[in-house]
DNA sequence: ATGACATTCCAGGAATGA
């Protein structure tokens, strides 16, 4: 079973892309962040053609995240329980569903903007409402994986450069902290190889050739509980997904299970 | 360097991203 994550930056931009890649890769579950469109607009029909389900939930121009599967789609939980709200709303930044055998979030967390912004303290409260959310199954005995954006760059090795980020969200304790408290739910960090050069970056800025400079980080996730961890037996970031005109800034993690 | 680049909504420019 192929499972993946990917920050789309727009579904409707990135559709011929995300069609074309789905077929190419063969997965069977995809996690879509940043979806930036409206549940309407989602094209189910045009994956539903290809044969995936899906659960969606966005709201409009911002955020947004979906779980597309060929493998079963079933107990879909839109949103994050007991998570906190930016401006009065609760932004649609998770979603989960049953796929076959486990269980799996899709989840965008929030960027943070700047320390001591606003966002960033939303950003912690964000994922200290995860943490209580996925705590039971994370430590139970079926296979159960959190996978999204997770703005976070786990260690100072994945980033390019950790003094270019210094002073800046992304690295900082707080957030380092917190993924530290997911993991004490029993989740661990399931890290893909790089297809080329040393580390494992999901993410290149569009800008000034970061991506052909290798100039990335790692803020893309797989976090499993240990009966997931236990099945995986690949994994990997698609740099070639991020080639091209027309690519989102963000590569797919792909993660293969044997279950 | 109030940037760069890409996306959305909406009609030139703000908002967001990391």
């Amino acid at each position: 079973m192929r499972i993946a994550t990917w920050n789309v930056n727009s579904i409707t931009a990135r559709l011929p892309r995300l069609l074309a890649w789905l077929e190419s890769s063969g997965t069977d579950v995809l996690c879509v962040q940043e979806t930036k469109c409206t549940a309407e607009q989602f094209p189910a029909a045009e994956l539903r053609e290809l044969g995936y389900e899906s659960a969606v939930h966005a709201d409009g121009r911002w955020n947004g995240v979906a779980l597309i599967s060929r493998v079963g789609l079933d107990a879909v939980v839109k949103g994050l329980p007991g998570g906190p709200e930016y401006d009065g709303v609760q932004e649609p930044r998770a979603v989960s569903a049953l796929c076959g055998p486990v269980r799996l979030w899709s989840v965008y967390v929030p960027n943070g903007r700047e320390v001591g912004h606003p966002h960033y303290a939303y950003k912690l409260q964000w994922l200290d409402a995860l943490r209580t959310a996925v705590a039971e199954d994370a430590a139970g005995s079926l296979p159960f994986a959190v996978l999204g954006d997770y703005n976070i760059a786990p260690a100072d090795d994945d980033v390019w450069d950790r003094a270019v980020f210094e002073g800046s969200t992304h690295v900082t304790e707080p957030e380092r902290a917190a993924l530290a408290g997911l993991r004490e739910t029993g989740l661990v960090d399931v890290v893909p190889r790089p297809l080329k050069y040393d580390h494992p970056y999901t993410y290149w800025d569009y800008r000034q050739l970061a991506f052909p400079k290798n100039r990335g980080m790692r803020i893309d996730l797989v976090y499993g509980n240990q009966p997931f961890a236990a099945a995986v037996k690949d994994g990997y970031v698609d740099r070639e997904e991020r080639k091209g005109k027309g690519a989102s800034d963000h590569a797919p993690v792909v993660v293969d299970l044997e279950v």
